[in-house]
DNA sequence: CAAACATATCAATAATTGTTCATATGTATG
DNA sequence: CATACATATGAACAATTATTGATATGTTTG
């Protein structure tokens, strides 16, 4: 069924977009954190011992990706994966990255 | 089955190193272009109309990730995708930002 | 509406990384 | 073995980007 042309250059730009903000570990870090359940701001800096200020800001730029949504609860902010593409995605990389040793 | 917990932190950068090297539109374009068949480096030079020095120095952060693979034929080096593995992420990831619209 | 708390933003710095140009290595051919 | 061809490497530069520290915005509670 549908196989893949050649994505055109802007597509290609786009698409290297969204794998250049998967490609920090801190980043990676923030998303699987908050792959299981939504996670506060606080408790993301809290718990992976990072500046509440970088959070914010990684956090920016993945909602700028459509990658987290936060959803405002009296205080806080909690983040969770924006929708099921992403977290699949995310799970599906970890196994391909784990089950490096390939059949050829 | 295998659902994943989340990864150590060491985990995640090796990760986040895969990621990174995908997340520039040169290497993408490079791998993509090479999705298909193996190509020579001039080929990629030429047909993506980037400097030879440039297609080489991606090719060496490819061939380290073990992303590509080169064979020599003759003066000419042909690279293709590292296996199986390489390729279906890639197109994978390709489907899921074209489907960018997710069902939530 | 002031104080306390949680998150976001701004400006500046430090570090990483893509790109270029010059040159080296390796390979075939006359 | 010299020349031409194809690819790789090294040093330098330009540009991007992650991180920090200080401050602003927004939200609840007294």
């Amino acid at each position: 069924m549908n196989k893949l042309a050649i994505p055109s250059q802007l597509d290609t730009t786009i698409l290297a977009e969204t794998f250049r903000l998967l490609g920090d570990p801190t980043r990676l870090r923030i998303l699987f954190f908050c792959l299981d359940e939504p996670r506060s701001v606080g408790d993301i800096a809290t718990s992976l011992d990072l500046s509440q200020s970088l959070v914010s800001h990684h956090l920016r730029l993945l909602r700028g990706a459509r990658l987290v949504r936060g959803n405002r609860q009296a205080k806080q902010i909690f983040y969770e994966l924006a929708d099921k593409h992403v977290s699949d995605m995310l799970v599906d990389m970890a196994h391909h990255v784990c089950e490096e040793s390939g059949e050829d």
